[in-house]
DNA sequence: CGATAGACGAGTATCGGTTATCATGTAATG
DNA sequence: CATTACATGATAACCGATACTCGTCTATCG
């Protein structure tokens, strides 16, 4: 490499390729930031190409992994399902999970004493709480 | 359907065949009781192939499935991962997963508050914990 | 505007996990 | 012990999700 590249403006170590804007990616990045909740792979597609028409699968996949690389992205797994997506950069939270439309949303804040669940000997460094239910649309209810 | 299996003890309204004591199914019940924490179906096999040499994986998915429909497992889902399955029956608990040696394990108990956590409008009906971390074998301690 | 490195979309390939197929084996019954 | 329906093991097929390939397109820069 002949790190004759003077104008990148190289944020790491790494020797990424110049990143482009292009529609596809921006209506992505949109697309999840407007959510505000964890999506997934087919649910940022069908959003996505509502305001992009054409847009391919591909480009999801490869625009979702790049942010997630960027550190502007992080993934959301719940048990048993697909990985969703979510913008990063939130405070420490858990999700919910709606079983009549399947959507996640973000819950705020943790509940206390979790630390005391695990017998003696096993050291704790992390933690995930989900609950199922049904979402306030799904109810019938507005807000 | 003649309806005229009379000897047929049969537990339900389910027409099952007639299910028969072998020594894989012996061996794959009780590899899952003696673990006493969920296990995926790799972990099924090579633990029972330890006492049934040549048992298939085939096998454990048969096994597995007939076991949970006659509700004497039920399957364990963490994150990101494969199913695992557990004998039923227990009380209500969570899991802990140990980031050594990806073993998962039962923690009695349900810490308190999980359904404060969703705000107004949401219905909680279930919850899940896992708490992830270093169990005692794997950070040195006998038990 | 022209050149070109990246990005795109469509389609195909791959992957891990699971299920189906089928010839053989064996528990259960009389 | 003979019968037979059910179970097994090996392997192929399947599946949903994801990654790759390649010809075309386009954002970017001079």
């Amino acid at each position: 490499m002949t790190d004759g590249k003077a104008h990148s403006d190289d944020t790491s170590s790494q020797a990424r390729p110049r990143s482009r804007r292009t529609r596809q990616r921006s209506v992505i990045q949109r697309v999840l930031l407007e959510a505000n909740r964890p999506l997934g792979t087919q649910e940022i597609l069908e959003a996505a190409q509502a305001k992009a028409p054409g847009l391919g699968i591909a480009t999801v996949y490869r625009t979702v992994h790049r942010m997630v690389e960027e550190g502007r992205l992080v993934l959301v797994e719940m048990p048993g399902e697909a990985p969703r997506y979510e913008t990063s950069g939130k405070e420490h939270h858990h999700h919910f999970r709606c079983r009549e439309c399947d959507d996640v949303f973000d819950l705020p804040g943790c509940p206390p004493g979790l630390g005391n669940l695990a017998p003696k000997g096993f050291r704790i460094e992390d933690h995930k709480v989900v609950l199922y239910g049904v979402c306030p649309p799904c109810t019938g209810m507005p807000g």
